[in-house]
DNA sequence: CAGGATCCGCTGCGATACTG
DNA sequence: CAGTATCGCAGCGGATCCTG
């Protein structure tokens, strides 16, 4: 229970959830951010995920949260020293997304293909 | 639909499910590995599981499938050349995680501890 | 603008039992 | 040994509506 198998079971368990990678990467490229502008840059996330993954991240001291305390609401998002690291540490996954899409978007298009059989069997 | 929105987005949706970074990272660090082997090394993981993620990595063309068709049954799992660059790429998440333990660690017992508090007060 | 609150369906995942 | 089959459900995550 304190310990983890590995250290990269370690790191899945801090990044679990749909959205945190995206999250951290987003950013990781561009400095502080505010809400609104997150929110376009993660493409199909709701308010309450994305709300719901930013606290958890914020608890696990990746992002730091500011409040501007003005009218209209202004928040922006930033990454820790902690986040910046694991951030880094994703660039080598989004290279390979960026270096196989060919390979994974036809495996992506068989795999809906064979989902579509099954629905239509039903 | 055909696209992803980056090529992290792209990553993570093959490596979705719980297990299969650590299943990768496992047969990176082994060469091909007997199933029972695997199942005893990715601590936790119920038959189940393990071979529905074993058949999806395989259907991704990250794995690679022996049977030897002995009895008893003699199979074994190893990565194909695009499962070791993805393997590869998981690298720096499982050192970050290695770097980061004493966070990591505190930070999941705060979170317990938090689920405790919740649990009790219903 | 930046959230909170609620309702709810789906499915990922675990436990258990069985097989060639 | 290497799986398969079935059951059950928590909880993840989407949709919608509401607020300071």
């Amino acid at each position: 229970m304190p310990g983890f198998t590995c250290g990269l079971d370690a790191t899945l368990r801090v990044v679990a959830g749909k959205w945190k990678p995206l999250i951290l990467y987003f950013l990781a490229q561009g400095g502080p951010t505010r809400y609104g502008e997150l929110r376009r840059a993660v493409r199909d996330v709701s308010d309450k995920m994305l709300i719901q993954q930013l606290k958890e991240l914020e608890a696990d001291g990746l992002v730091k949260r500011t409040d501007y305390k003005e009218v209209p609401p202004r928040v922006d998002y930033s990454l820790t020293p902690l986040g910046r690291s694991l951030a880094q540490a994703l660039v080598p996954l989004c290279n390979w997304g960026e270096a196989n899409l060919v390979e994974v978007t036809r495996v992506f298009a068989q795999r809906a293909a064979e989902d579509q059989r099954r629905a239509s069997r039903k």
